[in-house]
DNA sequence: ACCTGAACACCGTTCAAGT
DNA sequence: ACCTGAACACCGTTCAAGT
């Protein structure tokens, strides 16, 4: 009789992810995830190749987690402005909420991907969302004014997270600040 | 007679940053290091609290040498416009030079900085550097222009050498596109 | 004063063996 | 089909001992 599965990849995402915000991403080691699911460590190399799997399925999970938040908003507001504030918004709440899980959304390096995987499907929804927003406000060429604004909202919140504003200032007024400067330039012409 | 000192910290960070960036940062182990600059793994413990003080010491040197890179710019231009632009350009092609390095820049968290350690001097030049410099631009309230250059610049260069922009698209006209929208922003108005 | 060997607790990973 | 124990190579870290 075949043993019943115990170990499913939701149970594994869940774990990685609790044990990334609570001590880590340096603790999300394979036999800390195989205790949290119950199972002996070298049981997880049947759902997993390499420890750095674990870090992609918490990407994974948290590119999907925000893409829904973003996709949420879509019928919040028609104007384009409103638009891109509201996502970028998101993003920072979603890292404020999610830091470790966040820090590793598009740190392909980190997660042992030397560039020939393909992207997650929490990662290609969560860029196809966000470049359809922008569409709506620059129809020129979506693809640089999205890069810019994911760069910058990445970049702040990471910073933030990482504890790099530290010459005191408010850190939520800096924010606001870049926020109202980009999506000014954005929406500007055309 | 007491043993001459064979470990120096300059050999230390030059053997960090050279591990770091030939096989990653994973590979900057407190074994590999010492095997480097030719000494027993518990030698380190002499001039080392931890092994994220290894990756510490290569974040200092590469603010130290972004910080001289940047400064090296100051009497090229008094155009505050072509200064940022400069800058922005600087920080990319170190990016591209060190991408191990950079991405420890402001990566306060994965350096085992909880939050309660000292700026690194290296650190503390690079802002001083960066914030003079906007002042000249923006001279009303410097910091959060700086920290929107910064987080942009940061967030598009990491995630450019983490292989995060491929759908295709030209990455470099993606930068300028960004870089000039960002700039004339800045220094549009007062 | 600095370096070493030995030791400990830990990890990732593989694989033959169990059920 | 899935899980386990045993094993291997490795790592961080401590500490008493060498010179």
């Amino acid at each position: 009789m075949p043993a019943p599965q115990r170990v499913t990849r939701a149970a594994l995402t869940t774990a990685a992810r609790a044990i990334a915000e609570d001590e880590g991403i340096d603790a999300v080691t394979i036999s800390a995830v195989a205790a949290v699911v119950g199972v002996r460590p070298p049981s997880l190399y049947k759902h997993v190749g390499h420890r750095h799997d674990l870090l992609r399925l918490i990407a994974d999970d948290a590119a999907r987690e925000l893409d829904e938040d973003v996709a949420a908003l879509a019928g919040s507001t028609t104007d384009p402005a409103a638009m891109l504030t509201a996502i970028a918004r998101a993003f920072r709440a979603f890292s404020a909420r999610s830091p470790r899980a966040s820090s590793l959304l598009f740190a392909g390096a980190a997660l042992g991907t030397e560039g020939a995987e393909p992207q997650s499907e929490g990662m290609v929804a969560l860029t196809r969302t966000l470049l359809s927003a922008v569409q709506a406000t620059t129809p020129s060429d979506p693809l640089p004014a999205a890069r810019t604004l994911t760069a910058w909202a990445h970049g702040f919140c990471t910073m933030e997270q990482a504890g790099a504003f530290r010459l005191g200032g408010d850190v939520d007024e800096a924010f606001e600040f870049g926020l109202a400067t980009l999506v000014g330039a954005l929406t500007a012409h055309r």
